[in-house]
DNA sequence: GCGAAAATTGTGACCGGTCACACGGCGCGA
DNA sequence: TCGCGCCGTGTGACCGGTCACAATTTTCGC
């Protein structure tokens, strides 16, 4: 029943043993080879170092026997290039680095995993770094490390922390950010990317208003504006739909925080719909909501954001609107990589989609 | 409505504007400079570059003004070191990638956030690379990757790929792996750690049994091995207890796998305790139940695996068993960290816990 | 069979740091 | 006053690749 850190016996088979053909010598303590490189590999496949170059770059102007031979002499003494060398002398990184201030909410999780699979497909390296708050101290730093580290960057800017450190990135470092809207100060000339979650917003708050609500609450998540995108969306559906605007709940990211929110809606009986800013606040209100005895959808409507895996099983299935954040990581770094390699390249366009499910409906019939 | 790939206006401010000191020329076409290097500071500030050098990794002997000089200079020029010329000519990266097949699921994503936080405060890069399958090929190139991106390899071995890649990294990399379970013959001779998830397994079977369940069904995650160390406890607890073990349903990750393994199990009218290899599935099967007209808990109970942050606001409430992947993260990375540097780290010990909500509860009386 | 163009291969310098070692100046005991 | 050791600093080589260019084959037309 325990995390258990444990080193396996020492001189155990497979740790230190010597490889069977790395050349390097090993100090008479039994040290780490050092690693194999071009010139051991030229040495022993009688070419030159740029011939090993040559070869390992695909370089067309080989003859095909020394390329064999090359390439044979390579897997036999398990030679590995180093990335390091590449970078420092080629110019080119060939490395993005992910700066965010969270990686397991679903949203920065799916960008992650969006950027990972196309810089894959590019062969770049991935990086990752976390910003802990918005505090110049931690963005700082954050900002220093990351660039250190890789010739490029990707800024998920959707909250204080990211924007803060998408602001924080000197000029001169290529760079991408994921935005939650273009016009915001820290976002300005500087490439993006966004998802206009504030059209999405508009969309599910007119969808509610459709179904007969007098008018939305909202349940928002942190942003990295003064109003986020997504309650500004909301705000400007009920206004142009001359709905009463009731105060925002401000929220975090989490269900415990939706939960807290919901227990304050549901001792509101005018409370008939709610547009919650993501899925994990969603379910939390939902189960506030059931837990005062409303019933959802039957008493009161509940939306989501973002559609993460689980809501079309949550009980009720949750409504909400689809964002492929996935989508938006590769388009990211399509854009970087265009950036970098010049090559131009095609970003998807893709559209927030309305999933209705079985957390909403009609208000009730005798209800506000 | 859309994802935009946007580059901002060209010209635009914060773009290639002139930096106020960068020295190095830049092309008549106004391409990015060539950065600061420890040379321009120390022409900049009339020193040698080994000094420049010993001031930015706080050596000791340099004199008090000397270090304040050199300081403003780098300031000054905007000077950044290099993470890739560090590694080369130190030899040591400063630097781990974590290879798993998978980033968003959730214990993944922490032992990641675990494995991130830690290498931070020890000013670590950290990169990720997923394995996509356990094919030779893609096991290869992703090791192969792995390890020229870096000095140290965190290599994530709870499934198939993860385990096929494990096996695959050659000798002399630095490394730790995460593993179901430490007697696998892909963990051999490396230095792992691990929750134990058979016991986990064990005691949440045992206190399904204790509640007067004649039996538990399991719905399995995929593993690392031909049985996973989840189903395995499970098997012996109810071995132990002198239960029948029905045949374990084999599902995926996800909820969707959950729910179609649930919608086979609802139809048995003799199953009334379900243990499932994690809560996404869990979630699912409680759906299928709940549609299939069967009570959660009062026909059927459910037990999920590692308690992820939503699990307590399901409705029902999710009985699981918490395990701190985070910390898992966390302690990898020390143990790495500690025959990288050979200073002596310690390892956490954490149990895992029964967290006991309201989807689990006593068999219906009239029934099996 | 010869010269030139094309195909291959090799050489030297360099990327931006670090290491090992050398060097000048100073305080101090003999 | 001299020699020693220490402090602070500078010099040269090197890490493992890449680039630009030179040198060496081949290939081929005539």
């Amino acid at each position: 029943m325990v995390v258990t850190g444990h080193t396996s016996s020492e001189g155990a088979p497979g740790e230190g043993a010597p490889g069977q053909g790395t050349p390097a010598e090993r100090g008479p303590g039994g040290e780490t080879a050092r690693s194999v490189s071009i010139r051991d590999v030229a040495a022993a496949a009688g070419v030159s170092y740029q011939t090993v170059s040559r070869v390992i770059n695909g370089h067309p102007s080989v003859k095909g026997s020394t390329r064999d031979r090359v390439l044979g002499t390579i897997a036999e003494l398990g030679f590995r290039p180093n990335r390091a060398a590449r970078a420092l002398a080629g110019g080119t990184a060939q490395s993005v680095t992910v700066l965010t201030s969270n990686t397991t909410l679903y949203g920065y999780a799916a960008v992650l995993e969006g950027v990972e699979e196309a810089a894959r497909t590019a062969d770049f390296a991935v990086g990752v770094r976390v910003v802990e708050s918005a505090e110049p101290d931690a963005v700082r730093d954050a900002v220093a490390r990351a660039t250190e580290a890789a010739g490029a960057l990707i800024v998920l800017a959707f909250d204080r922390a990211g924007a803060a450190a998408l602001a924080a990135v000197p000029d001169g470092v290529h760079l991408v950010a994921t935005v939650e809207t273009p016009v915001g100060e820290a976002g300005a000339g500087r490439p993006w990317v966004w998802i206009n979650d504030r059209e999405a917003a508009v969309t599910a708050t007119r969808y509610l208003l459709g179904l007969g609500h007098r008018t939305v609450h909202h349940v928002a998540i942190p942003s990295s504006a003064e109003t986020g995108q997504r309650l500004a969306g909301w705000q400007s559906a009920l206004a142009a739909a001359d709905a009463g605007i009731p105060p925002a709940i401000q929220a975090g990211w989490d269900s415990r925080s939706g939960y807290q929110a919901g227990r304050a809606l549901a001792a509101d009986p005018a409370v008939t719909a709610v547009l919650c800013g993501n899925d994990d606040l969603a379910l939390g209100v939902t189960r506030a909501m059931i837990e005062a005895g409303r019933a959802v959808p039957g008493d009161v409507s509940i939306v989501g954001f973002d559609d993460t895996p689980q809501s079309a099983y949550f009980v009720p299935a949750l409504t909400t609107v689809r964002l492929d954040f996935t989508e938006l990581g590769r388009a990211a770094f399509a854009l970087l990589h265009e950036r970098i390699s010049g090559r131009p390249a095609t970003v998807a366009r893709l559209d927030p989609e309305l999933i209705i499910r079985e957390s909403s409906g009609p208000p009730p019939t005798g209800g506000a």
